[in-house]
DNA sequence: GTTGACATACGATCTTGATCGTATTACACT
DNA sequence: AGTGTAATACGATCAAGATCGTATGTCAAC
């Protein structure tokens, strides 16, 4: 499935569709880059040109921004990675999980069971969670 | 965006598009239904025999199964909520969170904030499973 | 200035999910 | 039997994303 549906704060920008989301993971993960480089390390088995096409559709909707260099584009990410990820969370967490973060987390450690370090990185960020609470 | 990728092992049924995930996740909280009582709990602007299509199409698919009952049909999921959950954990995790788990729980935790009880069974299960990783 | 390599631009098409209109069936009641 | 009501079946259409083919532009080297 993909993530489509929409806030109550629309968004300035649409949440990406799975192929969007590829790209700017990538995005995320590389750093500005052509095309070229971005079609590459997708390794999907589609075209050149549909890669390029993806981008120029994402640049208009505000999902990547483009800048000119020599000959070709760079283009980067147009949408923070921490914004981006909480929304598609947010989006998730109530259509598939009953608004229940509980379930969520579960879900997702169930299905990619987690290092210890990550773990420990967890519980530490529960601490914070909790200490705030209490706080208040 | 949707939920639309493929496992490894390729599992006997498709993942839910979006507004699949709408209809199962009102079967998993309501239990069989009839297309009416599904239709109606969900609320959208469309048609009755929009979802009607919906529904038998992922009879089809294998996402849902149905049963005769007196004049109408009853439908009930054909998948099992956590098991599609931990599926679609999985795939978002690998897809959008460079497969930590722990920047899905810090996205889901951020988008949603948990309850006192929530954080609670989290660190519940954060227990379990350090302690499964201990006993090894 | 012509050619080759590589880039972008853009229209057309394919695919899939979502939606709807209408036909048909089943039952209940008179 | 005939009619009303509520269900399902199904083809057609819509919309959006994904894909591709081809045209066009630019630079470098000869």
């Amino acid at each position: 499935m993909a993530l489509r549906s929409r806030r109550k704060h629309p968004p300035r920008t649409p949440l990406p569709s799975d192929a969007e989301l590829d790209i700017l993971a990538a995005l995320w993960r590389l750093g500005p880059s052509t095309v070229r480089e971005i079609h590459e390390a997708l390794r999907k088995d589609s075209g050149y040109t549909t890669t390029l096409k993806q981008m120029q559709l994402m640049t208009e909707k505000g999902l990547l921004v483009r800048s000119e260099r020599f000959r070709s584009h760079v283009y980067e990410a147009g949408v923070a990675k921490e914004q981006t990820q909480r929304e598609i969370a947010a989006d998730l967490l109530k259509r598939a999980f009953e608004g229940s973060s509980k379930n969520l987390v579960l879900g997702a450690l169930a299905a990619q069971p987690a290092s210890a370090e990550e773990l420990g990185e967890i519980r530490r960020i529960l601490d914070k969670l909790e200490k705030r609470r209490e706080s208040r």
